[in-house]
DNA sequence: TAGGCTTACCTAGAGGTCCTAGGCAAATCA
DNA sequence: TGATTTGCCTAGGACCTCTAGGTAAGCCTA
Protein backbone atom coordinates (compact mmCIF):
# COMPACT_ATOMS: atom_id res chain seq x y z
CA UNK A 1 0.00 0.00 0.00
CA UNK A 2 1.47 3.77 -0.96
CA UNK A 3 1.65 5.99 1.64
CA UNK A 4 0.42 9.34 1.91
CA UNK A 5 3.42 10.68 2.94
CA UNK A 6 2.06 12.96 6.14
CA UNK A 7 3.74 15.02 7.93
CA UNK A 8 2.85 17.45 10.66
CA UNK A 9 3.12 20.29 8.79
CA UNK A 10 1.44 18.73 5.99
CA UNK A 11 -1.48 17.78 7.89
CA UNK A 12 -1.34 21.71 10.05
CA UNK A 13 -1.66 23.13 6.19
CA UNK A 14 -5.18 20.78 5.22
CA UNK A 15 -6.35 21.34 8.59
CA UNK A 16 -6.34 25.62 7.79
CA UNK A 17 -7.63 24.87 4.37
CA UNK A 18 -10.88 22.54 6.07
CA UNK A 19 -11.28 25.07 8.57
CA UNK A 20 -11.84 28.07 6.13
CA UNK A 21 -13.66 25.64 3.99
CA UNK A 22 -16.03 24.16 7.23
CA UNK A 23 -15.39 26.24 9.91
CA UNK A 24 -12.76 25.91 13.16
CA UNK A 25 -14.83 24.15 15.39
CA UNK A 26 -15.54 21.27 12.37
CA UNK A 27 -12.13 20.42 12.28
CA UNK A 28 -11.74 17.21 13.26
CA UNK A 29 -9.19 14.51 13.30
CA UNK A 30 -11.38 12.20 11.15
CA UNK A 31 -12.23 14.70 8.66
CA UNK A 32 -8.62 15.50 8.09
CA UNK A 33 -7.91 11.79 7.75
CA UNK A 34 -10.96 11.24 5.11
CA UNK A 35 -9.55 14.00 3.35
CA UNK A 36 -5.77 12.21 3.11
CA UNK A 37 -7.85 8.84 2.51
CA UNK A 38 -6.22 7.40 5.73
CA UNK A 39 -7.29 5.80 9.01
CA UNK A 40 -7.96 8.43 11.99
CA UNK A 41 -5.36 6.65 13.72
CA UNK A 42 -2.89 7.04 11.85
CA UNK A 43 -2.72 10.67 12.30
CA UNK A 44 -1.68 10.50 15.97
CA UNK A 45 1.87 9.21 14.59
CA UNK A 46 2.55 13.21 13.90
CA UNK A 47 -0.01 15.31 16.13
CA UNK A 48 -0.50 14.45 20.09
CA UNK A 49 -4.51 14.58 19.62
CA UNK A 50 -7.31 16.78 18.07
CA UNK A 51 -5.59 19.97 20.57
CA UNK A 52 -2.58 19.76 19.09
CA UNK A 53 -3.68 19.92 16.15
CA UNK A 54 -5.49 23.26 16.88
CA UNK A 55 -2.83 24.27 18.55
CA UNK A 56 -0.53 24.57 15.44
CA UNK A 57 -3.14 25.58 13.02
CA UNK A 58 -3.67 28.67 15.53
CA UNK A 59 0.21 29.27 15.35
CA UNK A 60 0.30 28.84 11.57
CA UNK A 61 -3.12 31.43 11.74
CA UNK A 62 -0.64 33.79 13.58
CA UNK A 63 2.62 33.79 11.48
CA UNK A 64 0.35 34.04 8.60
CA UNK A 65 -1.49 37.21 9.51
CA UNK A 66 1.71 39.00 10.83
CA UNK A 67 3.59 38.10 7.53
CA UNK A 68 0.30 39.84 6.04
CA UNK A 69 -0.03 42.86 8.11
CA UNK A 70 4.03 43.44 7.88
CA UNK A 71 4.19 43.36 4.31
CA UNK A 72 1.02 45.88 4.40
CA UNK A 73 2.71 48.32 6.95
CA UNK A 74 6.36 48.76 5.05
CA UNK A 75 7.64 51.64 4.23
CA UNK A 76 4.13 53.61 5.69
CA UNK A 77 3.57 55.62 8.51
CA UNK A 78 1.19 57.40 10.36
CA UNK A 79 -2.79 56.67 9.06
CA UNK A 80 -1.47 55.60 6.13
CA UNK A 81 0.57 52.70 7.85
CA UNK A 82 -2.72 52.35 10.37
CA UNK A 83 -5.23 51.93 7.52
CA UNK A 84 -2.73 49.09 6.08
CA UNK A 85 -2.67 47.34 9.04
CA UNK A 86 -6.34 47.26 9.66
CA UNK A 87 -7.04 46.23 6.07
CA UNK A 88 -4.57 43.68 5.98
CA UNK A 89 -5.64 42.24 9.38
CA UNK A 90 -9.88 42.43 8.21
CA UNK A 91 -9.17 41.20 4.44
CA UNK A 92 -7.18 38.19 6.41
CA UNK A 93 -10.24 37.38 8.64
CA UNK A 94 -12.40 37.51 5.82
CA UNK A 95 -10.52 35.46 3.39
CA UNK A 96 -9.58 32.67 6.08
CA UNK A 97 -12.28 33.11 8.31
CA UNK A 98 -11.40 29.13 9.79
CA UNK A 99 -7.38 30.35 10.00
CA UNK A 100 -8.65 33.59 11.91
CA UNK A 101 -10.80 31.87 14.39
CA UNK A 102 -8.15 29.93 15.04
CA UNK A 103 -5.91 32.93 16.06
CA UNK A 104 -8.25 33.28 18.85
CA UNK A 105 -7.55 30.60 20.68
CA UNK A 106 -6.58 30.96 24.41
CA UNK A 107 -2.79 29.58 23.59
CA UNK A 108 -0.48 28.87 26.46
CA UNK A 109 1.53 31.91 27.45
CA UNK A 110 5.09 29.68 26.15
CA UNK A 111 3.77 28.70 23.42
CA UNK A 112 2.02 31.85 22.79
CA UNK A 113 5.72 33.40 23.41
CA UNK A 114 7.05 31.40 20.57
CA UNK A 115 4.29 31.85 17.92
CA UNK A 116 4.37 35.53 16.10
CA UNK A 117 1.45 36.33 18.89
CA UNK A 118 4.51 38.58 20.34
CA UNK A 119 5.00 40.08 16.63
CA UNK A 120 1.65 41.46 16.32
CA UNK A 121 2.01 43.78 19.44
CA UNK A 122 5.57 44.86 17.99
CA UNK A 123 3.84 45.60 14.45
CA UNK A 124 1.42 47.64 16.20
CA UNK A 125 3.85 49.49 18.43
CA UNK A 126 6.15 50.12 14.72
CA UNK A 127 2.63 51.66 13.46
CA UNK A 128 2.67 54.09 16.38
CA UNK A 129 5.67 55.47 16.04
CA UNK A 130 4.00 57.64 13.07
CA UNK A 131 2.69 58.77 16.12
CA UNK A 132 3.37 61.10 19.80
CA UNK A 133 2.77 58.54 21.92
CA UNK A 134 5.24 57.31 24.77
CA UNK A 135 5.07 54.51 27.81
CA UNK A 136 2.67 53.57 28.79
CA UNK A 137 0.18 55.48 26.62
CA UNK A 138 2.01 53.54 23.49
CA UNK A 139 0.83 49.85 25.40
CA UNK A 140 -2.63 51.48 25.94
CA UNK A 141 -2.86 52.62 22.42
CA UNK A 142 -1.98 48.82 20.84
CA UNK A 143 -4.45 47.29 23.37
CA UNK A 144 -7.29 49.44 21.77
CA UNK A 145 -6.64 49.15 18.25
CA UNK A 146 -5.92 45.72 18.71
CA UNK A 147 -8.75 45.14 20.68
CA UNK A 148 -11.23 47.71 17.99
CA UNK A 149 -9.89 45.62 14.84
CA UNK A 150 -10.49 42.42 16.56
CA UNK A 151 -13.79 43.35 17.89
CA UNK A 152 -14.93 44.70 14.88
CA UNK A 153 -14.15 41.64 12.43
CA UNK A 154 -15.64 39.75 15.20
CA UNK A 155 -19.10 41.39 15.47
CA UNK A 156 -19.04 41.57 11.38
CA UNK A 157 -18.76 38.38 11.24
CA UNK A 158 -21.37 37.00 13.83
CA UNK A 159 -23.83 39.35 11.95
CA UNK A 160 -24.14 41.95 14.83
CA UNK A 161 -24.23 44.50 12.08
CA UNK A 162 -26.94 43.30 9.73
CA UNK A 163 -29.31 45.08 11.68
CA UNK A 164 -28.93 48.15 10.37
CA UNK A 165 -28.72 49.75 7.27
CA UNK A 166 -25.59 51.64 7.38
CA UNK A 167 -22.88 50.26 5.14
CA UNK A 168 -20.54 48.28 6.99
CA UNK A 169 -17.85 49.23 4.63
CA UNK A 170 -18.33 52.87 5.18
CA UNK A 171 -18.48 52.67 9.00
CA UNK A 172 -14.87 50.65 8.87
CA UNK A 173 -13.36 53.87 7.00
CA UNK A 174 -14.85 55.99 9.50
CA UNK A 175 -13.64 54.04 12.29
CA UNK A 176 -10.22 54.03 11.20
CA UNK A 177 -10.59 58.11 10.52
CA UNK A 178 -12.06 58.28 14.38
CA UNK A 179 -8.74 56.13 15.47
CA UNK A 180 -6.02 58.14 13.40
CA UNK A 181 -7.55 61.16 14.91
CA UNK A 182 -7.91 59.53 18.52
CA UNK A 183 -4.14 58.93 18.30
CA UNK A 184 -3.18 62.81 16.98
CA UNK A 185 -4.60 64.33 19.92
CA UNK A 186 -4.40 61.24 22.28
CA UNK A 187 -5.99 62.70 25.83
CA UNK A 188 -3.05 63.10 28.82
CA UNK A 189 -3.26 61.10 31.38
CA UNK B 1 -39.64 6.35 39.26
CA UNK B 2 -40.06 10.18 40.11
CA UNK B 3 -39.48 13.03 37.96
CA UNK B 4 -37.10 15.78 37.38
CA UNK B 5 -39.36 18.13 36.55
CA UNK B 6 -37.60 19.17 33.55
CA UNK B 7 -38.56 22.28 30.70
CA UNK B 8 -36.77 24.06 28.27
CA UNK B 9 -36.07 26.82 30.35
CA UNK B 10 -34.56 25.10 33.41
CA UNK B 11 -32.05 23.24 30.59
CA UNK B 12 -31.15 26.63 29.39
CA UNK B 13 -30.67 28.27 32.99
CA UNK B 14 -28.37 25.24 33.93
CA UNK B 15 -26.53 25.10 30.27
CA UNK B 16 -25.76 28.70 31.35
CA UNK B 17 -24.28 27.70 34.53
CA UNK B 18 -22.48 24.50 33.14
CA UNK B 19 -21.29 27.02 31.09
CA UNK B 20 -19.55 29.67 33.19
CA UNK B 21 -18.13 26.41 34.70
CA UNK B 22 -16.52 24.51 32.19
CA UNK B 23 -17.21 26.65 29.21
CA UNK B 24 -19.51 27.45 26.04
CA UNK B 25 -17.61 24.65 24.34
CA UNK B 26 -17.62 21.93 26.87
CA UNK B 27 -21.61 22.21 27.13
CA UNK B 28 -22.98 18.85 25.92
CA UNK B 29 -26.60 17.92 26.16
CA UNK B 30 -24.59 14.41 27.69
CA UNK B 31 -23.29 16.61 30.77
CA UNK B 32 -26.36 18.72 31.37
CA UNK B 33 -28.23 15.29 31.39
CA UNK B 34 -25.65 14.17 33.92
CA UNK B 35 -26.26 17.12 36.07
CA UNK B 36 -30.29 16.27 36.29
CA UNK B 37 -30.01 12.56 36.82
CA UNK B 38 -31.84 11.86 33.46
CA UNK B 39 -30.67 10.13 30.40
CA UNK B 40 -29.42 11.61 27.58
CA UNK B 41 -32.83 11.35 25.51
CA UNK B 42 -34.72 12.58 27.83
CA UNK B 43 -33.67 16.61 26.97
CA UNK B 44 -34.71 15.69 23.07
CA UNK B 45 -37.91 16.55 24.54
CA UNK B 46 -37.45 20.02 25.61
CA UNK B 47 -34.93 21.04 22.71
CA UNK B 48 -34.77 20.21 19.69
CA UNK B 49 -31.12 19.55 19.28
CA UNK B 50 -27.52 20.35 21.09
CA UNK B 51 -27.53 23.90 18.56
CA UNK B 52 -30.73 25.02 19.98
CA UNK B 53 -30.03 24.44 23.50
CA UNK B 54 -26.58 26.85 22.75
CA UNK B 55 -29.12 29.70 21.00
CA UNK B 56 -31.43 29.53 23.93
CA UNK B 57 -27.98 30.01 26.30
CA UNK B 58 -27.38 32.70 23.86
CA UNK B 59 -30.54 34.58 23.90
CA UNK B 60 -30.72 34.35 27.76
CA UNK B 61 -27.43 35.45 28.14
CA UNK B 62 -28.08 38.61 25.83
CA UNK B 63 -30.95 39.65 27.57
CA UNK B 64 -28.87 39.70 31.28
CA UNK B 65 -25.90 41.21 29.74
CA UNK B 66 -28.50 43.93 28.19
CA UNK B 67 -30.41 44.00 31.85
CA UNK B 68 -26.83 44.25 33.31
CA UNK B 69 -25.89 47.99 31.24
CA UNK B 70 -29.69 48.76 30.76
CA UNK B 71 -29.35 49.22 34.80
CA UNK B 72 -25.84 50.47 34.84
CA UNK B 73 -26.91 53.38 32.91
CA UNK B 74 -29.92 54.70 33.99
CA UNK B 75 -29.79 58.27 35.22
CA UNK B 76 -26.29 58.68 33.76
CA UNK B 77 -25.17 60.70 30.71
CA UNK B 78 -21.99 61.75 28.75
CA UNK B 79 -18.55 59.68 30.07
CA UNK B 80 -20.19 58.72 33.04
CA UNK B 81 -22.92 56.84 31.18
CA UNK B 82 -20.16 55.77 29.03
CA UNK B 83 -18.02 54.79 31.97
CA UNK B 84 -20.93 52.95 33.44
CA UNK B 85 -21.82 50.85 30.03
CA UNK B 86 -18.41 49.39 29.06
CA UNK B 87 -18.25 48.38 33.26
CA UNK B 88 -21.12 46.81 33.29
CA UNK B 89 -20.18 44.73 29.85
CA UNK B 90 -16.63 44.16 30.71
CA UNK B 91 -18.07 42.90 34.70
CA UNK B 92 -20.25 40.51 33.04
CA UNK B 93 -18.17 38.87 30.44
CA UNK B 94 -15.66 38.11 33.50
CA UNK B 95 -18.18 36.73 36.04
CA UNK B 96 -19.88 35.24 33.27
CA UNK B 97 -17.35 33.80 31.13
CA UNK B 98 -19.37 31.01 29.67
CA UNK B 99 -22.85 33.05 28.95
CA UNK B 100 -20.15 35.94 27.45
CA UNK B 101 -18.99 33.43 25.21
CA UNK B 102 -22.45 32.29 23.99
CA UNK B 103 -23.31 35.88 23.26
CA UNK B 104 -20.74 36.01 20.52
CA UNK B 105 -23.14 33.36 18.43
CA UNK B 106 -23.89 34.11 14.94
CA UNK B 107 -27.90 34.02 15.48
CA UNK B 108 -30.69 33.92 12.53
CA UNK B 109 -31.73 37.11 12.10
CA UNK B 110 -34.69 36.61 12.71
CA UNK B 111 -33.65 34.99 16.37
CA UNK B 112 -31.45 37.67 16.43
CA UNK B 113 -34.44 40.19 16.07
CA UNK B 114 -35.96 38.75 18.69
CA UNK B 115 -33.64 38.33 21.24
CA UNK B 116 -32.20 41.69 23.48
CA UNK B 117 -29.48 41.77 20.74
CA UNK B 118 -31.33 45.13 19.44
CA UNK B 119 -31.57 46.46 23.05
CA UNK B 120 -28.03 46.31 22.96
CA UNK B 121 -27.04 48.57 19.82
CA UNK B 122 -30.34 50.74 20.82
CA UNK B 123 -28.95 51.56 24.41
CA UNK B 124 -25.35 52.39 22.67
CA UNK B 125 -27.38 54.99 21.17
CA UNK B 126 -29.13 56.45 24.16
CA UNK B 127 -25.06 56.58 25.45
CA UNK B 128 -24.44 58.85 22.59
CA UNK B 129 -27.05 61.15 23.56
CA UNK B 130 -24.70 62.80 25.84
CA UNK B 131 -22.52 63.71 22.99
CA UNK B 132 -23.07 65.69 20.19
CA UNK B 133 -23.38 62.95 17.01
CA UNK B 134 -25.92 62.54 14.55
CA UNK B 135 -26.45 59.75 11.61
CA UNK B 136 -24.25 58.40 10.06
CA UNK B 137 -21.83 59.53 12.71
CA UNK B 138 -23.93 57.70 15.65
CA UNK B 139 -24.19 54.62 13.69
CA UNK B 140 -20.70 54.51 13.10
CA UNK B 141 -19.94 55.62 16.60
CA UNK B 142 -22.36 52.61 18.11
CA UNK B 143 -20.13 50.11 16.18
CA UNK B 144 -16.95 51.33 17.30
CA UNK B 145 -17.54 51.34 20.75
CA UNK B 146 -19.08 48.07 20.58
CA UNK B 147 -16.27 46.32 18.57
CA UNK B 148 -14.10 47.88 21.25
CA UNK B 149 -15.78 46.88 24.52
CA UNK B 150 -16.53 43.30 22.74
CA UNK B 151 -11.91 42.71 21.66
CA UNK B 152 -11.68 43.89 24.74
CA UNK B 153 -12.54 41.62 27.11
CA UNK B 154 -12.40 38.90 24.19
CA UNK B 155 -8.63 39.98 23.97
CA UNK B 156 -8.16 40.14 27.47
CA UNK B 157 -9.28 36.86 28.01
CA UNK B 158 -7.55 35.24 25.44
CA UNK B 159 -4.49 35.88 27.80
CA UNK B 160 -3.46 38.51 24.49
CA UNK B 161 -2.35 40.96 26.80
CA UNK B 162 -0.91 39.59 29.42
CA UNK B 163 2.63 39.41 27.68
CA UNK B 164 3.29 43.40 28.84
CA UNK B 165 3.83 44.01 32.83
CA UNK B 166 1.28 47.18 32.01
CA UNK B 167 -1.80 47.02 34.17
CA UNK B 168 -4.82 45.60 31.92
CA UNK B 169 -7.48 47.67 34.50
CA UNK B 170 -5.14 51.18 33.84
CA UNK B 171 -4.63 50.24 30.04
CA UNK B 172 -9.06 49.76 30.64
CA UNK B 173 -10.08 53.07 32.13
CA UNK B 174 -7.00 54.88 29.82
CA UNK B 175 -9.13 53.61 26.92
CA UNK B 176 -12.25 54.71 28.12
CA UNK B 177 -10.89 58.38 28.52
CA UNK B 178 -9.62 57.83 25.27
CA UNK B 179 -12.94 56.97 23.82
CA UNK B 180 -14.66 59.82 25.65
CA UNK B 181 -12.59 61.91 24.09
CA UNK B 182 -13.12 60.52 20.44
CA UNK B 183 -16.53 61.08 21.21
CA UNK B 184 -16.86 64.62 21.92
CA UNK B 185 -14.50 65.14 18.90
CA UNK B 186 -15.62 62.90 16.60
CA UNK B 187 -13.89 63.85 13.11
CA UNK B 188 -16.03 65.37 10.68
CA UNK B 189 -16.90 63.03 7.32
C1' DT C 1 21.94 -6.15 -3.20
C1' DA C 2 20.54 -8.51 1.00
C1' DG C 3 20.01 -7.66 5.79
C1' DG C 4 18.21 -4.92 9.42
C1' DC C 5 16.09 -0.73 11.30
C1' DT C 6 12.94 2.90 11.43
C1' DT C 7 8.51 4.46 10.84
C1' DA C 8 4.16 5.21 8.22
C1' DC C 9 -0.01 3.34 8.24
C1' DC C 10 -3.03 -0.46 9.58
C1' DT C 11 -6.82 -3.21 12.50
C1' DA C 12 -9.27 -3.67 16.65
C1' DG C 13 -11.59 -1.78 20.13
C1' DA C 14 -13.09 1.24 24.20
C1' DG C 15 -15.40 5.37 25.53
C1' DG C 16 -17.78 9.68 24.56
C1' DT C 17 -21.40 12.73 22.16
C1' DC C 18 -25.59 13.35 19.26
C1' DC C 19 -29.93 11.92 18.07
C1' DT C 20 -34.19 8.81 16.68
C1' DA C 21 -37.78 5.37 17.52
C1' DG C 22 -40.69 3.37 20.32
C1' DG C 23 -42.38 2.04 25.19
C1' DC C 24 -43.99 2.56 29.99
C1' DA C 25 -45.52 5.01 33.79
C1' DA C 26 -46.45 9.38 36.23
C1' DA C 27 -49.25 13.37 36.27
C1' DT C 28 -53.41 15.60 34.84
C1' DC C 29 -58.01 15.95 33.45
C1' DA C 30 -62.78 14.36 32.47
C1' DT D 1 -61.62 6.37 38.26
C1' DG D 2 -60.65 5.83 33.59
C1' DA D 3 -58.58 8.33 29.63
C1' DT D 4 -55.18 11.33 27.86
C1' DT D 5 -51.03 13.61 27.91
C1' DT D 6 -46.33 13.78 28.55
C1' DG D 7 -41.91 12.99 31.00
C1' DC D 8 -38.45 9.92 31.10
C1' DC D 9 -36.93 5.37 29.79
C1' DT D 10 -34.23 1.57 26.83
C1' DA D 11 -32.18 0.37 22.60
C1' DG D 12 -29.40 1.41 19.09
C1' DG D 13 -26.98 3.76 15.05
C1' DA D 14 -23.67 7.24 13.45
C1' DC D 15 -19.66 9.89 14.31
C1' DC D 16 -15.49 11.48 16.88
C1' DT D 17 -11.28 10.67 19.97
C1' DC D 18 -7.57 8.01 21.21
C1' DT D 19 -4.66 3.63 22.65
C1' DA D 20 -2.33 -0.79 21.84
C1' DG D 21 -0.20 -3.59 19.07
C1' DG D 22 0.86 -5.34 14.25
C1' DT D 23 2.53 -5.25 9.28
C1' DA D 24 4.97 -3.61 5.63
C1' DA D 25 7.30 0.24 3.07
C1' DG D 26 11.42 2.70 2.60
C1' DC D 27 16.11 3.77 4.11
C1' DC D 28 20.79 2.68 5.62
C1' DT D 29 24.72 -0.13 5.85
C1' DA D 30 27.71 -4.08 4.82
Amino acid sequence: MARAGLTADRLTQAAADLADEVGFENVTVSALARHFGVKDASLYSHIRNAQDLRVRLAVLALAELADRVSEAIAGRSGKDALVAFANAYRTYAREHPGRYSATQMALDPDIAADSAAGKHSEMTRALLRGYDLWEPDQTDAVRLLHSTFHGYVSLERSGAFHSHPRGVEASWLRALDALDSLLRAWPPG
